[in-house]
DNA sequence: CTGTTAGCGCTTTCAC
DNA sequence: GTGAAAGCGCTAACAG
């Protein structure tokens, strides 16, 4: 590969005026700077990274740390790494792909042998060993969720508690009385996923504020049969159903109302929010407010950077607002024409 | 941080008995040994990651090119790159991932700055213009998957062509007179994506080698409803099925069979092969042979960083021969006692 | 078995 | 507006 040497050489100029040229940290005579173009060009000089690293004090990368817990869910995590990497890029960023153990460790060592100039850490916990970590490190960090504690940290996320308030009073300003939660598996909430946790608290305590009677429940398998027989028995007058649940157990709730007689959205009106996969190509698509990787990683790094080159950043929680795809799996109901219902 | 000069001086020995010391690259007496690894812990010295790379022209970081089609299977691709992953830091090294349009720009970009040591590339298509690409790049190499054309590379793969066979005899053997594939959509194909090519081939060599009837379909949806339809047009006296394909179609064989009044295996044996979802949860789980992501990964590293390394490696084509597992989805057929059956 | 030192290729002061 | 040169922190000859 070409050195700097080289270009500077071939532009008749000194090495700093090479790196002046390309980096643009101070003016250079245009016709001077167009040689050094064109000579790098000529040359396919490209800096070495590890020199650069080095005399820089910067890595350009962001190390991302990505756990991956047995339960979960691959195709939304990796939506994460890659929108992630995706952000990164357009900053002039590459990112180290931190998996498993290595999820925490690797904190520690990118951060110490500064291979890292910033953390995006994902698939945040309620009580994540991560948080503590980030404390000590000295190393820019952002969290893509919300974990218990977030003393002195920076996190975004999609705001679930906005998303639960505003899916229960789409129900309930729409007329509907006796709505349920479909949530995640209990393991899920067990483990700490924070999401979870936020959405559940802040469903039930909307629908109290709304006085609607309502129920939650946590799926056992992969379908949404037990899930929509316990509704049913805990609510026999259900009329709407909200989802924040996994891809398996929304996609098989038509199919399961289907073979109680029931339809969407004629008998039971369904909002799917918080959620990372599309209805759009179920038999019924669902009204749905997304949780947006795009969205959130795009705040997250965008964030990091500022905090890596405008050094440092005060704590802070961005949550970010939940929109709203109306899909017509939601409609009206007059309390004076209840839905004819076959209940089985 | 501390520095290599700050352990030498806590030791009182010189930086490169130090750097010696702890690479272990020449022999130290055991006593000096002891007091730089001692004053190393106790400073938490850890080496600076861009200096050593300047140093020793290694980075220790391997690139991961992931393009990620439109109709790529997420779940799968973060397998993948998760094991790579893996098996790099076992290795001791860290991975940039390289995602989207980036994948082919980026491995250029890594290469030329030597931020990389080397090169995994994955989601390999037939035509692919990585190929070309690694060709020129003077960075040991890794394909996970067989291209067209593999001159001068080093490819990695399941041995797809042996899994058809395998799937092919073990039908035949056990009596089975017409086979149907299910292979993957059209679009997967016509992209060129390049095992399932390599599958169907193979499927259909294999089925004229042993003369008995067959037919191929592609899902159009996301369900087996009409690839099952096709094939019994096409095979009245259907009795196995080989499972090339993607899991949502592979998860409503059952049903759709089911609704046919038919069940597995009692009228139709069912083998996966080539797949890197499990059926293990399936109402029926059937044999598979399985795509297995760590097992590709992790001889596609280990190659990779024999590469860098040993300085090089002849190209080559490595076949992972299939395993296969047994779950009870394929029976023997008596020719005397067809099964009973209610064509629907 | 250990120490001295010349780089690795770049960025950035400092001097002109 | 440009150039010379001092590092960045480490590895690996080279010299004892």
């Amino acid at each position: 590969m070409a050195t700097i040497a080289e270009v500077a050489q071939a532009a008749g100029v000194s090495i700093s005026t090479v790196s002046y040229a390309l980096s643009g940290k101070r003016s250079i005579r245009t016709d001077t700077r167009d040689r050094v173009l064109a000579a790098a060009q000529e040359l396919g000089y490209l800096p070495h990274a590890s020199a650069r690293m080095l005399a820089a004090h910067r890595s350009h990368i962001i190390a991302v740390s990505e756990p991956v817990h047995a339960d979960t869910d691959d195709a939304a995590h990796m939506a994460f790494a890659m929108e992630s990497t995706k952000v990164a890029r357009t900053h002039g960023y590459d990112t180290l792909l931190l998996v498993d153990d290595d999820a925490l460790d690797g904190m520690r060592r990118s951060a110490a042998t500064q291979l890292a100039d910033g953390i995006v850490v994902l698939d945040v916990d309620e009580d994540d060993a991560r948080v503590a970590l980030a404390r000590s490190l000295d190393c820019p960090t952002v969290f893509v969720g919300i974990p218990a504690d977030t003393e002195g940290l920076v996190c975004v996320d999609l705001d679930f508690e906005e998303a639960a308030r505003a899916a229960v009073d789409r129900l309930v300003q729409s007329g509907h009385r006796e709505i349920g939660l479909i949530s995640h598996r209990v393991e899920t909430l067990d483990r700490g996923s924070n999401f979870t946790r936020r959405f559940l608290r802040a469903f039930v305590a909307q629908c109290e504020r709304r006085h609607v009677r309502h129920a939650v429940v946590h799926p056992n398998g992969h379908t949404a049969q037990g899930s929509v027989n316990r509704l049913f028995d805990a609510l026999p007058g259900l009329d709407g159903i909200v989802l924040n649940t996994t891809a398996d157990v929304a996609s098989s709730l038509s199919a399961t109302l289907t073979a109680r007689g029931l339809s969407i959205p004629r008998d039971i009106s369904v909002i799917a929010a918080g959620v990372s996969f599309s209805t759009a190509r179920f038999a019924v698509p669902f009204d749905t407010m997304p949780l947006d990787a795009r969205a959130s990683c795009t705040a997250a790094v965008d964030l990091l950077v500022q905090a890596i080159d405008g050094g440092g950043l005060d704590p802070r929680i961005v949550l970010l607002p939940p929109t709203y795809i109306d899909q017509g799996s939601v409609v009206t109901r007059t309390p004076g024409y209840p839905p004819l219902r076959r209940v089985s």
